[in-house]
DNA sequence: ACAAACCGTTACACATTGTTACCCAATGGT
DNA sequence: ACCATTGGGTAACAATGTGTAACGGTTTGT
């Protein structure tokens, strides 16, 4: 993810912040022990990663509110309030990456720490390589994991569901939000059979006509303007399926 | 990457399972504790993989018959049956990866577990990350025979269950809903015979009607649409039988 | 207000699947 | 070899599910 923005014509010093990883390779640490931040900060370097790290969960929370950060290192003994605490505040407000550290191995900690929405553990004392390679495991996932939720590519049909645009060798496709949501939805479960009841849940909520046929239509509009992509499969007596290689 | 399957409306307790390349990450719980089915969900959506739950097996059965799952996680107390007989129902039709949750670490339950053709087992409690590494390791283990499974050649006929296509010397055959499910059933199990039982109740679920000659018929049909090949075999008194050698 | 887009309903054609019936093939006993 | 019995193949029909054209009510944009 090393999506490098690079401005053409004028070296003006001006950017913009983006929302997400750029060369977004800050990482904040926030744990009382002022000796780990020191040390941790010289290791990441080696990474390519730069440690900010905040004493104090106040401060730690201020600095998070200024952005840039790709990830947090979260102590669970702090003053102030707990780590649990913390871990819960952040994510009230943010799905940003939280790497909790545990003073003692202990179960209850590690699945409370990750029902708070913690991304993962390490039981203190930790080597800081161990510490390294759960950071990167977890940007890779979690860009990786951005990517599949905005755009979907099956061969030449492009679904993006950030600005929910369909697009079929490059050409846009207009469809209507009914017909979005139903692609958008059976693309989500490509291979699993998805009844009209379930469709008709999933789109309208509410418990609609059961005797209303407007799936079929829909399908059947959809089909439409999605050919000659023959996608959506009808599996007699349950459904519709997407069929399709996720590329 | 799909499929198409048939359905009655009641819940029944057989299924049909088909191999998904890699963006199939959709892992089907079963297990009568609901606090349990959220957890895991939101814990198991930053490994990229959905959770899908049923508080019953009946349920949980059915909604395999959907296909579209990598691998069922199943406790062994469940209400109805318990987990052993759902495991032994669920190999009779299929080959997707089972992990037992044991309640407690008895060396019966494990054996008896596996010997079953679970791939693995959990004593209760466990801890979600290990779940998560256990699922991974048996995903990546039988990786590879999905990416064989992706598409199936015969000769001239090629079978697609991504796509759900079937071609002869390049040109596409149109087969049914049902005639494709029963074509990759027989094609998955090559030189297996299967009886008309275990075809019905893959393809319908349902234990309809054993007075029924549709099986035939469906055989009939599809032998018609795939002449001049003779892929399948009748095997007197026990069924039919899929023979050609996979290339 | 008007036109365009959207979406549900009806209606009918077509596709799919199950049933019955009749035939032939395979098997086994005499 | 012959025949009786059983199982399987498939044609023809029946029942049910699905595709979609056409119509009309509603919403949306201008």
């Amino acid at each position: 993810m090393h999506d490098v923005r690079q401005s053409i014509g004028s070296a003006s010093p001006v950017f913009y912040q983006l929302e997400y990883p750029v060369q977004m390779n800050h990482i904040l640490l926030i744990d009382d022990d002022e000796r780990l931040a020191g040390l941790l900060g010289q290791y990441f370097d080696r990474y390519d990663m730069q440690l900010d790290s905040a004493l104090l969960p106040s401060d730690g929370l201020k600095k998070l509110l200024d952005g840039g950060y790709a990830l947090v290192i979260l102590d669970v003994m702090l003053p102030e309030m707990d780590g649990f605490e913390v871990c819960k505040i952040i994510r009230k407000q943010s799905d940003i990456p939280i790497i909790m550290l545990t003073a003692r191995g202990d179960v209850m900690d590690r699945v409370v720490g990750l029902e708070l929405g913690a991304d993962d553990y390490l039981p203190k004392p930790f080597e800081p390589r161990e510490l390294v390679a759960r950071i990167q495991s977890i940007l890779k996932r979690t860009s990786h994991h951005m990517e599949q939720s905005e755009q979907m590519h099956f061969g030449e049909l492009t679904i993006d569901s950030g600005m929910q645009r369909v697009t079929l060798d490059g050409e846009e496709i207009h469809l209507s939000s009914m017909e979005y949501q139903l692609l958008e939805y059976l693309a989500r479960h490509v291979g699993k059979t998805k009844s009209r009841d379930d469709i008709l849940n999933t789109l309208k909520g509410a418990e609609t006509e059961l005797f209303s046929r407007s799936v079929d239509i829909a399908i059947s509009r959809l089909r439409q303007k999605l050919k000659p992509l023959e996608l959506i499969k009808t599996v007699r007596g349950r459904g519709y399926v997407f069929v399709g290689r996720m590329l």
